[in-house]
DNA sequence: TCACATTTGTCCGTATGTATC
DNA sequence: AGATACATACGGACAAATGTG
């Protein structure tokens, strides 16, 4: 009907405005104001629906965007309603999965490029790394080395969790989200392989040394560790894919 | 009713089965499969809701989170059914820009963690870098020339596009993807920055003459020029910030 | 333990705007 | 220009799940 404004807001409207991705942007727009925290709850559906003056359907479209997004987790039954949450790095990691599989990335791609994105994590985490940052990397190995006998899970997991704790030890968040993404297909190329109780221990062992070298302010000594440690991951990948483990390219 | 299957599969069923799960699950199979590719059309709503034997809404819920996440695109009337695309890297974009927003990260750590990541694209370029990409980048630098007088958006976006090609000649997918998610959060603060065909002139010698190191196999030449090519951007934010031009923390 | 109220998940019917033929 | 097909959106309804008293 009406022209579009003026020439000076350009590429906005690529689609028509709709209900719910009104809606879902106004929510966003409370959550990153402030207004509206992690803990927080949501009215319910119906309320929201009256509160916005729209059908429940188009509360439930908005929500659901929400919800894939990372900001909000839902729950049947007595809840008092929507819970804002912060799962934006999970949402990430996923999103990366998705393109991992459609892109159809080979494992000595995703090596390669692991390899260098965790070096220049660790070179950082080098130099900004405080005490807190080393404590929790001890933690986190302690925890593994507890789950060696027993727990396999949480050996695997204290062992993926300790390259995200060296993203942090960085202070730059910007590398904390690209170790998020880059974990999150390492993780699911890992689960696909098995538990792997050897490798965990290897892995841990590893983990250890970097972090004496961390310590001993030998950068290029972790880093040589670092190196060797991706590589040796990577080849047990290659060789899963050439046993076709996984069902996409490898 | 019946128990969890086993001990083998863990952490799987945080959410009860919800249908709309289950059906954009499945879809994104066929796409994965290959059997639905980019261009293919869905079966109409309805249509799609007999197939599944769920109602309408629960389809919708499903199209909303395969739109959300770049896998098909919807369009209102006659169109004979949802189309297939692949829009993922957008997708992953557009979720970068939120945790940056969420987490409040400040310009001068972007520039920090890109000043990095794009010196480590730019090796990776300059080893694996094919005639069709540096043909690319010539053709994108015309592109940006054309647009300086007349056409500032499309200057603008053709120097973002650059960094995307240098991802591209790379070689590595995972580098276009940590790139794109990166240019997504640096063409939002350069919009908000508005029209600066001074800066988008400066920004485009840079490229030229990254590009003419590489063509050399000058690749410290090449880092040199970059890492000034960031750092002047990255000013550039500083003071807009300094200004402040955005509305969440600098 | 046992209802009860609340809320989400799902379905159906209907109306409307819009793009394609 | 008209007809058709489709997405968007509304409202009512019931089932299932969950927290509370």
């Amino acid at each position: 009907m009406h022209q579009q404004e003026s020439g000076l807001a350009i590429f906005h409207p690529i689609k028509p405005k709709r209900a719910f991705d009104e809606i879902s942007s106004e929510i966003k727009r409370l959550i990153f104001k402030g207004t509206l925290k992690p803990g927080d709850r949501l009215p319910s559906e119906t309320e929201l629906a009256n509160q916005f003056g729209v059908g429940r359907q188009t509360i439930r479209e908005a929500l659901r965007l929400l919800e894939l997004s990372g900001f909000i987790s839902m729950q049947k039954g007595g809840a008092k309603g929507p819970l804002v949450v912060d799962t934006i790095l999970n949402s990430i990691g996923n999103s990366f999965l998705d393109a991992f599989q459609m892109k159809r990335i080979r494992v000595d791609e995703l090596t390669t490029a692991r390899l260098e994105i965790e070096k220049m994590v660790l070179r950082a985490a080098c130099t900004n790394a405080t005490k807190d940052d080393i404590k929790a990397l001890h933690e986190n190995m302690a925890g593994a080395r507890k789950g060696l006998d027993g727990n396999e899970q949480q050996a695997f997991e204290e062992n993926i969790q300790f390259h995200k704790l060296l993203a942090r030890a960085s202070q730059n968040y910007v590398f904390v989200i690209v170790m998020e993404s880059i974990t999150a297909v390492v993780g699911h190329f890992r689960s696909l392989l098995g538990v792997d109780s050897e490798l965990s221990r290897r892995v841990l062992n590893e983990h250890e040394r970097i972090v004496k070298a961390m310590e001993a302010h030998d950068v290029d000594k972790a880093l040589t560790i670092l190196e060797r440690h991706i590589l040796d991951v990577g080849e047990g990948f290659k060789r899963a894919a050439n046993r076709e483990i996984f069902d996409f390219t490898i």
